[in-house]
DNA sequence: TGGCAAATACTCCATCGCGAGTAATCGACA
DNA sequence: TGTCGATTACTCGCGATGGAGTATTTGCCA
């Protein structure tokens, strides 16, 4: 089981909303895109339905009065309970508090990057560091749009932490790109050597069956792990 | 649609395994830890054979046999297709150079942080620093141990990568909570006083009714956007 | 040689997430 | 007065996800 009775931190949202003022589901949902909070918090419409009916399951949200204006769909209106009210702050606490483990596209394609020549990778990084940059400049510009408009830096804290990360990847994404293209990063020339090989023909099997034949010194990487003495 | 015809990022390292062999999941799986890629890539039973079953449905890998030792469960072994080869070199070029929007816990925390009074946050963002340490310790610990059995950087990436990441949350952290204690982060003043109007029984509703009356100047900020003109 | 833990090799299924689809109403312009 | 796009307010269903469960075999130690 996953924890919290509901796992979705769109319920975290909701729950906040709640905190205000009792509202309906797409009341909430036009609230927290005002806020901007969409955009740190994944919001959709299947799962913003879902994830009411699954608090009010669990008691942290109550249906008030279930209204409707014309032959409109009905508008269910919820109001937070009291146990809503401490799943909110301890869930929230414990967001803050509590690194989880979140595993990033980047860290996927780094791991078998090994799979394309070092050439191609050091491009596709290249690639990489020109959309991180724009993406930047568009949030940055957001955060400035938001000051202008008098917004304290409290309500805005989600966006200057992407910036710092988005940053923090772009540093290290250059300098990899550098680092393959110079054949800084250890295992480089082997990598490249692999994948010249398998262009002109020789297959991956008949690589790793001998590496050292293939590759010298270098290839020992390619060998079973020598048993620890 | 999801682009891929397989999303799970788990296809692509099963596709990384088959074009060195044919293998069966099981061996799948256990190549995988032994490599140390279940760090970076999200790998269990459920979704690996569903994920094995999808690859084949749509014509990326192929199965070859199935064989039987005794009467244990049968081990079906699979092989790459010309298809799932390509299919690999384009989604990892893909993951490489293009940043996809990642939603962490720690924004969706930090985008309602103004929900718990700034002295807990505070804290919680404290302890949560402490974590991220013994987070990079651990990490390091590992890298160190792999480059000490002669394992060249090249496979160790993305935990370099990793450890950049969890440094720069670290430092953003540290400092975010520095500001809120000293209140150098802007709007923290209105935040502690709305917290403690709370405490004292004033219902949040009444102070965002007539915020200027509550908090002052720094009050404007929940006032409606004003029309721009 | 008996027994028990670990490894092998999956299977099952309840829950979740997602985005496309729907259907009514409102505003505004011509 | 007609209509066309935007807004309001949800519904539906399929596919992915994850983790507990199962059943066999192997290794090992007493």
């Amino acid at each position: 089981m996953t924890r919290r009775p509901v796992s979705n931190p769109l319920a975290l949202a909701v729950l906040s909303c709640l905190i205000e003022r009792p509202m309906h589901p797409y009341e909430i949902s036009t609230t927290l895109r005002e806020r901007g909070k969409e955009h740190s918090i994944k919001l959709n419409y299947g799962s913003l339905y879902s994830v009411v009916e699954a608090l009010q399951k669990h008691g942290l949200i109550n249906a008030q009065e279930t209204t409707r204006a014309g032959r409109r769909p009905e508008r269910t209106v919820y109001a937070i309970t009291d146990a809503g009210q401490a799943e909110f702050e301890s869930w929230l606490a414990e967001l803050l508090s509590t690194p989880v483990r979140e595993y990033t596209s980047l860290e996927a394609g780094l791991s078998l990057m090994g799979g394309l020549p070092p050439g191609v990778v050091a491009d596709l990084l290249g690639t990489r560091v020109e959309k991180l940059r724009a993406e930047v400049d568009t949030v940055e510009a957001m955060l400035a749009g938001a000051r202008e408009q008098g917004v304290p830096d409290l309500f805005l804290i989600e966006s200057v932490f992407r910036i710092r990360m988005l940053r923090a990847e772009e540093e290290f994404v250059t300098q990899l790109s550098r680092d393959i293209r110079s054949s800084a990063l250890p295992g480089t020339k082997a990598w490249g050597r692999v994948h010249e090989l398998i262009a002109a023909g020789t297959s991956f099997e008949e690589i790793s069956a001998d590496p050292l034949r293939y590759l010298g010194e270098e290839g020992r990487a390619l060998l079973p792990p020598e048993p620890s003495s």
